[in-house]
DNA sequence: GAGTGGTCTAGACCACCCC
DNA sequence: GGGTGGTCTAGACCACTCG
């Protein structure tokens, strides 16, 4: 079953690939605007959407007065474009990797008074408190403390923890994940995570703090992951 | 002088203040797309295209069928959301702060062949090549390793590297920056850069490699960015 | 079923780049 | 001055949410 889409979206795949696979090349002029209106036979405006989504993916650039150019991009980085949606967290980001997840640790607490600020719930709310160890091909990459409130999600299967949290919320109890803000550190492991971790000598983590939200806007999830340092690079592409 | 603003930026800066100032609560509703037209004397294509600013920024959530409400954050997190456009590097970050700036290093050679594939130029092109120490408050808190192509930045006088490099491309070279594609680690200081930057004993740094590009869409600049973990938080907001 | 935001159109005028 | 992309309009139809 193939999604249908908006025409923007196919117009802005076609391109996309077009650029990926070398028909359009690295500091090319795209066509006009409105070339690329009869090319595809959609309006302006379509074309106008559908080249804005290819601006915010980092694949291009446009001019007012001078025209769209493909950005002079390494051909590696150009795969790379766009391939990390970085939604489904670990998951979805291994995917196609064996994945393991060990379960450390899995309560109901109540939340600390910054916690429930930010979850925007009371601190005699519940929450669920949940450690994981997360394993690419059998090697531990992250540990993730995730808390969140039962209020907004009232079911939560032990099982559920072994695999993908998201997809289960998306999937079994059709909530929608819309957004997160997060803010990335460096610091260095505890004792007990350097062990987790399998580290030996100094090695720093990555640290991503999330809050997350679903679709009607209230925050379901706050969570707090170190990632290995040596195996975890995140990627932003950010346009004026 | 104000600058002349689009229309749907008007818009999407009332609603934002009504919002950041409490005329719109966290949770609550936005008035209809067809009001917001009519409180604005603008078309639904205006209203719509404001109302997407700040779902770009992170203040509110649109659910078809349902209407768009203002996201359940924290107040001082409103607060921060969309001030840090993160371009300008590090003058404009710490934006009326004392900054300090100490040369290191400033020269002109031939790029690696990793760097030459980055700045899309040839290994005999020349580069400069500089480093730096940033200082806010006379403290060290970062350390930047510089390169950028001689063909597109013909001229860089060394007394600019005192300052803000941008806002010299910006204001004297009239070349406008347009985006930048960052890669984050966490990185261990190497002996050096603990004494630059002041470090006893394990602290970990934030690494942001960047690659930059000018609004014709060429790289003109590869940097490496390493900062003190106890000082640099770096803030996403991703949207679905 | 009534009402929301999502997509799309055709056309107009404007700000800017470049010759 | 000719041509680019940027903004804006008015109107249409659609997909979705919710009572």
């Amino acid at each position: 079953m193939t999604e249908t889409q908006a025409k923007y979206q196919e117009v802005a795949g076609c391109l996309r690939n077009e650029i990926r696979h070398g028909g359009y090349t690295v500091g090319q002029q795209l066509p006009l605007e409105k070339e690329l209106c009869e090319m595809y036979g959609v309006s302006r405006t379509t074309v106008k959407r559908a080249v804005d989504v290819l601006v915010a993916e980092g694949f291009v650039v446009k001019r007012r007065g001078a025209g769209t150019f493909v950005k002079a991009l390494d051909r590696g980085i150009v795969q790379h474009l766009n391939q990390e949606k970085q939604f489904g967290g670990f998951t979805e980001y291994y995917a196609g990797y064996d994945i393991g997840t060990k379960v450390l640790h899995y309560a109901v607490v109540h939340p600390t008074e910054e916690v429930a600020r930010l979850l925007m719930i009371e601190p005699d709310d519940f929450v669920y408190d949940i450690s994981r160890l997360r394993l690419v091909s059998g090697k531990p990459i992250v540990v993730e403390y995730t808390q969140m409130p039962l209020k907004r999600i009232p079911e939560l299967p032990k099982d559920v923890l072994n695999h993908s949290i998201y997809r289960y919320l998306e999937n079994e109890l059709g909530l929608r994940i819309q957004s997160a803000h997060r803010r990335l550190r460096a610091v260095m492991p505890t004792g007990e995570e350097k062990e987790l971790l399998g580290i030996e000598g100094r090695m720093p983590l990555l640290e991503v703090t999330q809050t997350a939200f679903l679709a009607d806007g209230l925050p379901f999830e706050y969570s707090i992951s170190r990632h290995r340092g040596d195996k975890m690079v995140y990627r932003v592409v950010s346009i004026r």
